[in-house]
Formats: structure tokens, C-alpha cells, sequence
DNA sequence: CAATGCCGTTCAGTATTTACAACACGCAAG
DNA sequence: CTTGCGTGTTGTAAATACTGAACGGCATTG
């Protein structure tokens, strides 16, 4: 990662002359100039005094992408989602021409019996949901929840969790999780 | 933001001595004392180092929540979720007893005419959602979409757009957004 | 109770980064 | 053309970060 090819991309972006993000930040204009020829690996400090003048965390200056989008796909019909099924769950994910999605976000149907399996999901992130209808049981740690149509939920996936249906009709589900680790 | 803090409070987490991670950094300990210390502000390039010896990047570095999570609410009733009406359209947030949540998990509801404003609108991050019920407008940039029950759609949120319900019938819909910036 | 080993801290010297002030270039107005 | 103002770059001196070799503390072990 190009710390120097980085900063000068999101001055440019900005609109912003070395000069006029040194005064912002508190900084020298050379103090720009060599960061942006990596003639120097600025220290956190003042990196952070650099970004402020933008103004810019340093979350998103790591994170920022700096390639230029290529037009995708916006809207998606039913049938157009990508089948992710899993067992006797369906699982459809949104947005199939984004391969880099921030967001799962996924229509899921639980047939009666359908389980994501005894052992219970572990990961990063964080997921949510709604049930538009049947119910559904929801074990988040030690606690269990049954979920009724209209109901919904929101934990941090490195909680140990488990979805089940052991109720007569199906579940059906919209739900979201980030980071999107498939 | 305190880097040492954060450094510190990481490695122990790995159960890494600071002469153990120097080693697999290649720096020396001292330079592990001084930045957790607070002393100094590593430079970009040593802190990578640093970091490439736990192994993490440095988004993760700057974005890692160290708090320990309180127990919160998981499971949240239709009358319990946050209500963030903006005019006619009716949108209510999934999750209210976690302030830094990821994801902004939205049940919303266009009535006939309802509109998010002339104005387009542009933030950071992504947006997705599917149409349960009725029909919407949906304006990404040049391009205009009418979505249908069923249709969903995905798009980076720093594109301009707009939702607009001009139909007879109101529009139910279930969106996500990261980052959650309300 | 040494002796060993690992821990984190500190100090002096060296290497790197920064500020300040010049510099060269391009451009537009007088 | 000359002047003035903007741009980014570069030299030098001062400030800061990094290394390598100490040190004291604490536990395990012979």
C-alpha cells in the first residue's frame, strides 16, 4: 500500500494544493510534498494532523478505494439473485455485481426442520434481520429467542448463534451482515 | 485515538510479549515500549512493520473496537424499534440499544407521493433493499428504475439518488446501509 | 540463595522526519 | 516582457523516532 500515491489522490480528489492542506493540517507544504514522493514514511502523528486539514480518519484513508468503479447492475429482479442456498435453507444474496460488497444482504427462507446446523456460526462482523413471516428460533450465547412475523434482531456475530425452524410453516427472513465473509 | 493503547491492548490479545513481536517485526522491543508508551508516534512505515508481526492491517489496526461489548438486546419487537420518520415516509431502525452499530437496518414505508427531496442524495458507503409490497422509484445517478414487489437493488451510496413513491399504492421495503451514518 | 530467563523500561547515539526558507516553473494580468 | 501569484520541489538545521545495550523486577529452577 502506497501511502504517498493514497494522499495525493484524495488532495486532487478534494481539490486541494499541497500548500492549502499544509495550512489546513498545521503542517509545511514540503512536509506534503515529500509524504506524496514517499521520500518519508510520515509518522502516525503527524499523518493524523495531515488527514485532519481533509478532513479524513485514518479508517478511511487505509480503507478508501481508489480505483475508479466500473458501472454495475443497480436493480435486481427475484429471480436474479445469487443462490446461495445452504441445505434445506435458501439463502438469495442481492447484488451479484458487486464482488466486493460491504453488505449480505440476503432474502432466506427456513422450511419446517431447516437448521443451520448444531455447531454454532462464529465470525466477524455483525448481522440483523427481519421476519416477514412464520417464526423462527434465534440461540444467541445462552439465550434462545422465538421469533414471530414482524419481529426482528441485531447481535455481533462473534457471538456464537444458531437460526432453526422446528415450527410447522416456513420462515421467511430479510437479513444483513458485515463485513460480507462468504 | 491512542495508538499505544490500542497496540498494547492488541498484543496482549495475542498473548505476544513486546520482545516476542519485535522479533516477529523486526524492530527492536524498545521500539515496542516507546510507541505503547506513548513516547513516540511511529512513523507509517515502522508501525506496519510492527503490525505485519501480529498479523493485522492497518485498517484493522485503526478500526479494532477494544471496549468489551455491555449485554444488549437482541430481539426487538415491531413496536420497539426506533422510529426515524423524515416527512411521510416511515422508516424504523433495527437494533436500538447498539449506538455503533454497523449496519442500518430499515423497515420503511413510502406512502403514495412520498419523496426523499428534489435534492439527490450522496453519502459515504453502501445501500441495499428489497421491495416487499407495492411499487417505488428509485434514481441512481442518470438512470431511473421503478422496483416491483420482490425487486431489490444495490448501489454505492456516494453515487446521488433518490427515492420517490409516485404510485397509487403504498411501498414497503427493507433496506440496509453500512456504515450506519445517522 | 544464586543463577537463569523472560519481562518491560530507559539511555545515548544514530537515523529519519520535520520546519523554514529558498528555488524553478507555469500562468495570467498589467 | 515584467510582475505577481500560484504550483511543487529541494537544501539545511532542528526536532523526533529508532536501535542497541544497558538496567531492575519477577518468577522458575537448580
Amino acid at each position: 500500500m502506497d501511502v504517498g500515491e493514497r494522499l495525493q489522490a484524495i488532495r486532487k480528489l478534494k481539490g486541494l494544493s499541497q500548500r492549502e492542506l499544509a495550512k489546513r493540517a498545521g503542517v509545511t507544504n514540503s512536509t506534503i510534498s515529500m509524504i506524496e514522493k514517499n521520500s518519508v514514511s510520515p509518522s502516525i502523528s503527524s499523518l493524523r494532523k495531515v488527514l485532519s486539514g481533509i478532513p479524513m480518519s485514518m479508517v478511511e484513508f487505509f480503507s478508501v478505494e481508489l480505483a475508479p468503479e466500473s458501472p454495475t447492475q443497480i436493480v435486481y429482479k427475484a429471480h436474479e439473485l445469487i443462490d446461495i442456498s445452504d441445505g434445506a435453507v435458501t439463502m438469495k444474496l442481492v447484488g451479484k455485481s458487486h464482488p466486493n460488497r460491504a453488505i449480505a444482504f440476503l432474502n432466506e427462507v427456513y422450511p419446517p426442520g431447516a437448521d443451520t446446523g448444531e455447531e454454532m456460526l462464529t465470525h466477524d462482523g455483525e448481522e440483523t434481520g427481519i421476519l416477514l413471516e412464520g417464526r423462527l428460533e434465534l440461540v444467541v450465547g445462552a439465550e434462545t429467542f422465538i421469533l414471530e412475523a414482524g419481529d426482528s434482531y441485531y447481535f455481533e456475530s462473534t457471538r456464537p448463534h444458531r437460526f432453526r425452524n422446528p415450527f410447522e410453516e416456513p420462515a421467511r427472513l430479510i437479513s444483513a451482515a458485515t463485513p460480507s465473509n462468504f
